[in-house]
DNA sequence: TCTGGGGTCCTAGGACCC
DNA sequence: TCTGGGGTCCTAGGACCC
């Protein structure tokens, strides 16, 4: 199941006067892109990443909408959870879309599409697609086959015929690079490159040649479907306001990301050994520098600390910086007790650990960022908590959206 | 007024160890 | 007279996905 449209169908819904016009979905109003159009947008040539400026440039009457994560989420929470009424088997793959094994369920694939729909419909005015295939790979694509509000039972096909439908870049995992690379050895077809062949294939791409030739056979393992419940990173990053030059304007944001990324960690119970900064110039090439610190941590001061270093190391000279990033990685689960303000105030102890579980403790009641670090006032923009359509609509990654 | 933000996985070279 | 080989970890970069 893949909901139509899914951010701009919602802000339409709860907005009539939005429902025959052509509306983007922005990550903000200030340098920002693209995140979802309606189909009267995208027939009108607006596409996904595309930059505010290029969208309005091809669509003169686009109206621009803020997401709303909060929003999104509660409706997905709901669709989700109502689709475990169908099966106990549901893989929620991201904020709009899931997969539902029905294998050994007493419904057929169209009466589970018809019920989803209806509920959708009736509950939240917007509309889902359904496609249905013996793998996630052939259910995926049946799912952009029938796109938007659509129905599509692939099964009585056979899976090569039905991959060869597809454009290359239009298959589960062929990007741009992919199907560019393939162009220019004159491979345009989902068939030129399957009669290229598995080996011509792995010499080509190394590893993934094998997982390409499966795709294009329309072979998966299915893998996905039980995704790690454990994240293997935790990060934030910001374009900046304005591009910055200056070293300890860079500061202030590494430490407000900084401690977005701790507390992340921290209330999810991780704790991480490698800390990575990313910097992207004006030009947006991007780097990335990372160090491990021995040992795990969820701590800001730690993350910060480490940040220090790799900015002493790599901080470019007389360059214009637009993107800023942090992240923890080298994650393991781990438990870190709580304690209470009470706790932290009659022990004279003075662990740092302390001052997070208080910090922690305050921000839970409270709300996130009821309380953080003075420096991080200084900063224009606060970390927005613009929500990412790989957000899991269960597990870690369920972000905490209750500040308000 | 050019080009978001959150992830995962893979590759490749070098350090280091035995 | 000239310098192994296998394995793992670390770091940087890139492709891809939603």
């Amino acid at each position: 199941m893949d909901m139509d449209a899914f951010f701009v169908s919602v802000e339409q819904a709860s907005d009539k006067s939005l429902a025959d016009k052509p509306c983007a979905v922005v990550g903000s109003l200030e340098r920002s892109v693209v995140v979802t159009s309606s189909y009267l947008a995208r027939s009108l040539g607006v596409k996904t990443g595309m930059s505010m400026y290029e969208a309005k440039n091809a669509c003169p009457d686009l109206i621009f909408i803020k997401a709303d994560p909060l929003k999104y989420t509660e409706v997905s929470k709901d669709i989700i959870s109502y689709l475990y009424n169908i099966t106990p088997d549901v893989t929620p793959f991201s904020i709009d879309e899931a997969f539902l094994d029905i294998t050994g369920v007493d419904i057929t694939p169209s009466e589970a599409s018809k019920r989803i729909k209806e509920y959708i419909e009736t509950t939240f005015n917007i509309t889902a697609t359904i496609g249905v295939g013996n793998n996630f790979l052939l259910a995926k694509q049946a799912t952009y086959f029938a796109k938007p509000n659509g129905y599509y039972d692939m099964r009585s096909e056979n899976p090569i015929d039905f991959m060869d439908k597809f454009k290359l870049n239009d298959i589960w995992g062929i990007g741009k690079k992919l199907t560019e690379k393939f162009k220019s050895i004159g491979l345009y077809r989902v068939k030129d490159v399957r009669d290229y062949g598995e080996e011509a294939l792995i010499k080509l791409l190394g590893k993934s040649g094998t997982k390409v030739y499966n795709l294009i056979l329309g072979v998966h393992d299915d893998k996905i479907s039980k995704y790690q419940e454990d994240m293997k990173s935790i990060g934030h990053s910001m374009t900046l306001p304005e591009n910055i030059s200056d070293v300890n304007q860079a500061y202030e944001y590494l430490l407000q990301l900084s401690e977005m990324v701790s507390s992340r960690v921290r209330t999810n119970n991780y704790q991480g050994n490698t800390v990575t900064l990313i910097i992207r110039l004006k030009n947006m090439k991007t780097f990335t520098f990372q160090h491990n610190i021995g040992f795990y941590t969820a701590f800001t001061h730690h993350i910060y600390d480490t940040i220090k270093l790799l900015v002493e190391k790599n901080f470019p000279e007389n360059e214009s910086i637009r993107l800023l990033g942090v992240s923890l990685s080298g994650l393991k689960k781990d438990h870190y007790e709580t304690k209470t303000v009470e706790d932290f105030l009659t022990d004279v102890d003075d662990d740092k650990s302390k001052i997070y579980k208080t910090i922690d403790t305050i921000n839970s009641k409270f709300g996130a960022n009821t309380i953080s670090y003075a420096t991080v006032l200084k900063c224009k923009r606060r970390g927005n908590k613009v929500i990412s359509p790989s957000w899991r609509p269960r597990g870690d990654r369920n972000i905490d959206f209750s500040d308000k």
